[in-house]
DNA sequence: TTATTTGTATTATGTATTATAATACAAATA
DNA sequence: TATTTGTATTATAATACATAATACAAATAA
């Protein structure tokens, strides 16, 4: 798994992992039960330190998108929590965004739009013709 | 103006301050042609260095939500950019919002339920009664 | 013309975060 | 027993953040 880094980002490089690896849940291109590439390897195909991969990790795990399998690695997350804190901290970036897109003169149906544009892309039934 | 600042957060204070003004604006609790505090006196007001508060300012004005005017301070912008730079910075915080949320189990009518919550909350017509 | 107010620059210090490096540990399978 | 995996530990270095102090420059007010 190769994952596009931007090594002048003012992103932390474990953080640009970890949202990576989200966007592919997201994307349903890493489903429940598949496993991550180890620590190891994921950092040797990406020039990274095995010790940044393992923080990516880490914090993939303590907000509940993989679980650690001893000797098999780390594992996606099937059980979808809708938990609170998660939605607490939706609601903050969320407020945040809508904000900074109303002081920049887009309206709320625009944004809408941009969300469902996003959805869409992100729709299971990618296959085409029936689904 | 005093300002929620969280001492222990992960976010740096420059950029606390500078989300607070960027959702002040977007409520429409400040206003284009409005004055912010001066850096001296937004330091001074909630306890910290004005070389923080002036970091805040700067990013700010880069990004062109403040305008500077020379001895009087800075001043909300009134010209609503809709910059292509913007879209693609939110288009790409979207996708990792919207992303987390799926891979946390909210689908998209929940996520466009809280996005229409919060920009009810930013309604401009706040006044009781007849709009 | 001087005083004042404003944001910004500069230099310096200290702390925290990030990333790397090397080595080793421990669990669990092959 | 060997191997694979994530994690721990110690260490180093670079960067980011926040502060502190002083001063500058622009532009108004007096």
């Amino acid at each position: 798994m190769t994952i596009d880094l931007d090594m002048t980002s003012s992103i932390p490089i474990y953080l640009q992992i970890k949202n990576h690896i989200v966007i592919s849940i997201g994307k349903g291109e890493l489903k429940a039960g598949e496993y991550l590439p180890a620590v190891r390897q994921l950092a040797c195909d990406n020039g990274v330190n095995m010790m940044t991969v393992s923080k990516a990790y880490s914090v993939l795990r303590s907000e509940g998108y993989i679980e650690i399998d001893r000797r098999h690695g780390a594992k996606i997350s099937g059980t979808k929590l809708k938990n609170e804190e998660f939605k607490v901290r939706l609601s903050c970036e969320l407020l945040l965004l809508i904000a900074s897109s109303k002081a920049n003169g887009l309206d709320k149906n625009a944004f809408i739009q941009m969300c469902e544009n996003i959805f869409s892309t992100m729709n299971p039934q990618k296959v085409q013709g029936i689904v």
